[in-house]
DNA sequence: CACCAGGGTATAC
DNA sequence: GTATACCATGGT
């Protein structure tokens, strides 16, 4: 395992990885596997090191440093400090929940997970994803455990669409991975939010997703029934602002460069404790 | 049985 | 521009 050492901190890897920004991860003896398109990553963090492995092509550090933004580590951390100290809901989140980071995920199967997370709980998106993978991925084995690679863009346009709306379990929305399949195909490299929001099945919120969890958008924050929860509980903003209105109040508040890790506090901290109506 | 889930589209006004 | 029905599926 490669090692990279943190600077006396220590980030909350159960909510980064298990939580609402990739459904494709799992913890298993202490170890984090997460399918990242073609590879594998596994990543453990003891006291202040993150020891980490790729797979099946070993000691990827491109892949890893992309993936965990290492190069921005510090700087963002120092953002979360200064929210921290500026919102009163942010430093109980921050309190409870410890150093979360966003993630800069491949655009294709973030694309493909986000469209099918529309209108259903996190645990079913799982495992949506996971029968993608296990139906059209690639099989490699690490640890003595079978994993299945995200099937690429190659694969998934061979699948027939009523096959793989039965096979998965995403219902209707197999017409919109249908349209985001047509798009890559039509797409050289570059994607922009924009661009985004012409697959049918994309509108705002799932465009914001894609933007900030693959593009490395931070100006913005998914507007999902949970961070529109948070804004009516904490902020007295009511849930019929309009979704454009309601990021520029986001920008204003906790100032532009912030919006999307504060929405990440805000989205993990109240899926919490919601039920109880209690915040610690 | 009704209601909900990291929503979006089509239609109607 | 805004409001509403509808969309599959599985859990509670």
């Amino acid at each position: 395992m490669n090692t990279f050492v943190l600077d006396n901190i220590n980030l909350n890897l159960d909510t980064i990885l298990l939580g609402g920004q990739s459904f494709s991860w799992c913890k298993i003896n202490n170890f984090y596997y997460g399918i990242v398109e073609d590879n594998i990553i596994k990543i453990r963090q003891l006291g202040n090191k993150l020891y980490w492995q790729t797979f099946p092509e070993k000691d990827n550090y491109k892949l890893f440093y992309s993936y965990f933004q290492i190069d921005n580590l510090y700087k963002n951390l120092n953002l979360i400090d200064n929210l921290r100290s500026k919102d009163d809901y942010i430093r109980k989140a921050v309190k409870y929940l410890g150093y979360l980071i966003i993630l800069k995920q491949p655009i294709f199967q973030t694309t493909i997970s986000f469209i099918i997370s529309s209108n259903r709980n996190i645990p079913l998106i799982r495992q949506s994803i996971q029968n993608f993978c296990v139906y059209y991925g690639e099989k490699i084995i690490v640890d003595d455990i079978i994993f299945y690679t995200f099937p690429n863009l190659d694969k998934l346009i061979q699948i027939d669409e009523h096959i793989l709306r039965y096979q998965t379990k995403i219902g209707y929305r197999s017409q919109y991975v249908k349209s985001a399949l047509e798009f890559f195909t039509n797409q050289n490299v570059f994607v922009q939010k924009s661009d985004l929001l012409s697959i049918k099945g994309i509108g705002n919120k799932i465009a914001d997703c894609i933007a900030v969890f693959s593009l490395g958008e931070r100006h913005v924050t998914p507007l999902d029934v949970w961070a529109k929860r948070a804004l009516e509980t904490y902020y007295s903003i009511n849930h019929k602002i309009k979704y454009e209105d309601c990021q520029k109040w986001l920008q204003n508040y906790f100032g532009r460069e912030n919006v999307a890790i504060a929405g990440q506090y805000l989205f993990e901290y109240i899926r919490i404790f919601y039920k109880t109506k209690n915040f610690p």
